[in-house]
DNA sequence: CTACACCCTGTAGTATAGTGTAAGGTCAAG
DNA sequence: CTTGACCTTACACTATACTACAGGGTGTAG
């Protein structure tokens, strides 16, 4: 598929799949001979969404390329693999009990929102956080 | 507390803390009259350390000050405030289920890892999420 | 065979979030 | 009463992650 069509396909901009192929993101896409123009098939799709779901959950793209770097090849020592991905995994268990504890907060607010008598001031976000 | 003190508790640089003072992320800071120096209660240390977790969750300084801002003052209709607080919350929510996500694919990536044999490929991670 | 929508590279510009530096004022120790 | 560590503003610079644009080539429909 040529990279108008992934670029809709996966929702981004096309200068942006060119630009994650400048950054290594993505491999350098297969090129028609005559043309020049890429070409790319659907895991160059999946690993786009990969991308765009990664960035939302706050991931830089150097830690993204760090996640999609990761594959055992033929032969080859997973401990290398392993000790990363032990990394990653504690990682993203801060990040979900933080994002919990932040939740607990929001819903805190919320409450003292409901309940509050008409004279008073609500505790801001900030200082309910414990 | 001076804006070194401050910024040595909070663990940002000084510039930052007057950054995000010209970005109302913290009030105009309280001055000495004689020096002009800012002087910081608790309060700021605790916005200091919310901005600093929320940013680590991937929030926007934009965001942060959304959150930030959501207090109900005396008399005041909470209307806005419950509005902006269940689309936060909406967000953390699925932000939550897309770190969940992101965790099996990691566990599943990890168990590839143990179970393959010497001669064979593991796939990559963005190719097993699904 | 000419539009027109697409592709190419290269370079430059933007937004966000800081970080560094220059030029000067303040304060406490010795 | 000077030295050094702090503070002030203002402005310039950086990194990250795009995004736009110029100048040119490609491919297909009428």
């Amino acid at each position: 598929m040529t990279i108008g069509e992934l670029a809709k396909k996966a929702d981004v901009n096309v200068q942006t799949i060119r630009y994650y192929e400048r950054e290594s993101l993505l491999p350098d896409a297969h090129r028609w001979p005559d043309s020049g123009y890429r070409d790319f098939d659907d895991d160059a799709l999946l690993r786009l969404r990969f991308i765009r779901s990664a960035k939302e959950l706050g991931f830089t793209l150097r830690e993204i390329k760090e996640l999609l770097d990761m594959r055992i090849l033929p032969g080859e020592s997973c401990e290398e693999v392993r000790v990363l991905l032990a990394t990653k995994l504690a990682d993203l268990d801060r990040r979900i009990i933080e994002m919990r504890r932040l939740r607990r907060t929001l819903v805190k607010l919320e409450s003292a929102c409901g309940q509050r008598k008409a004279d008073t001031t609500c505790p801001a976000l900030w200082a309910i956080e414990k």
